[in-house]
DNA sequence: AAATATATTGCAATTTTTTGCAGTTTTTTT
DNA sequence: AAAAAAACTGCAAAAAATTGCAATATATTT
């Protein structure tokens, strides 16, 4: 048989029993108990069954698997989101944007951050959804397909409502002259509105996105209260942003 | 170098230019042009760039895939989902609760549906955002870790804004006795919110839901405007339903 | 603490996947 | 319509992954 004909009856086996032995399964499915603990060792990995002494149980499988090999930059990423968790404090309020910079920085929160986290994006609730002890809130309303965030009069009115303590931004275009601009109309006015409901805004943004300028403002230069990049502060490529006043991590 | 890897490059030029040929790629890679071909083939159905004439070209990247393959008795929600679609019509508004078969039921829907759809299941979304024509509204709130769902007061409050033409409910729990019946307080009461917000209500049930009961009721026997399963209507384990008066499919 | 059960690691044999190529088909360009 | 470019299929060789086993380590039971 396939491994993976007899991966899928694993899974089909833990759903049924619950709960079941190495041994078991390896008779059952007539392959050693060491191709078994290989299998429950990936199946574990990939969320789809839970592995304990002897065996696995049953778990609530993840339905959709991360793709985060293929991110793009996904180091520079990672670096970023490492600068902005020293920024976290428990009982804090977040409001998170899209992107994958913020869904790195959702995916390693520490396991026992308490705080409660707003987001607008798909993905980013998702992520957030699997950390055992943030409390996430899904600002509602029209799903923009491309994106995969929120859009729209109820998702900038709910926001409205909140003040939270901290805000980041997944940026998409920086520049000197115009400071944070982005792609969408919309998403820029829901940016703008997570901005506004915010004590304090970071901005992330990967060094690709530096000394670029897009078609819809998000916020000048002045009003940026920090902004983390991938690169060392004294980057030279940064300096131009620092002698403007931009607080740089 | 190993086929990730040389994978994980493509995607990674594709990025950076946005536009690249085969012959292009199969120099810098060092390897064949047929070898990118396939490279090419495969991330165009993980959805990481889109396959062209001669190349490929940069797309919004899939950064979750869904692992349908293990999904529990997969089979049987096809047909369920099939059977629900012969429901839907284009205009009409549309309500969907959470879980698997639902989740299959978005998946199947037909490519040209022109429909507005409400859910407050974080995979439903993800799926229902990929269909080019349907407008996916999510209903915003806390989500509930296990189930990937909005939950509380302001799920309830907005659901009671809407009036639905259909709506679809999964189904945990299916008895005589005790009609439909579900596992989660909070859930439950979302979901008797979206019946009373729905002029149609249908109950997606796999057959091994059926003569199961739970803790906490959602729908009487009675209330059921039509139920479905993946077992042939005159099959002797749906007679003792039919026989108490259940709209069956 | 000792015995038993389970897990992990390294390795060789086996199985599966991937690659490059040739021939053919399809699509695009001239 | 014809020529050129690109894509696809089948195949054999090469490369990679998987499997079962033995030895060792760790966890659980007695």
């Amino acid at each position: 048989m396939k491994k993976k004909d007899r991966q899928q009856k694993v899974v089909d086996e833990v759903s049924i029993n619950r709960q079941v032995s190495s041994s078991f399964l390896s008779e059952k499915l007539n392959v050693s108990e060491d191709t078994i603990r290989r299998d429950i060792k990936e199946l574990d990995k990939k969320g789809l069954l839970t592995k304990v002494h002897g065996g696995a149980i049953s778990t609530m499988q993840k339905l959709y698997h991360y793709n985060e090999d293929v991110i793009y930059k996904r180091e520079e990423k990672v670096l970023i989101a490492k600068k902005a968790i020293t920024l976290v404090e428990d009982g804090m309020v977040i409001i998170m944007s899209g992107g994958t910079t913020n869904l790195m920085l959702a995916k390693l929160l520490p396991k026992n951050l308490k705080a409660t986290i707003y987001t607008y994006s798909l993905p980013i609730a998702m992520q957030l959804a699997e950390h055992p002890t943030v409390e996430t809130i899904f600002i509602g309303g029209r799903i923009q397909r491309n994106s995969m965030v929120t859009t729209g009069i109820d998702v900038i009115q709910y926001l409205s409502n909140i003040t939270a303590n901290l805000c980041f931004i997944g940026v998409s275009g920086f520049s000197l002259e115009q400071g944070i601009t982005g792609e969408g109309y919309e998403v820029a006015l829901v940016k703008k509105a997570m901005i506004s409901s915010s004590e304090r805004n970071v901005y992330l943004s990967t060094s690709n996105k530096l000394n670029i300028r897009l078609n819809y403002d998000i916020c000048s230069l002045k009003e940026i209260d920090i902004a983390i990049t991938d690169l060392d502060v004294q980057d030279p490529i940064l300096k131009p942003y620092v002698d403007a006043g931009v607080m740089l991590i």
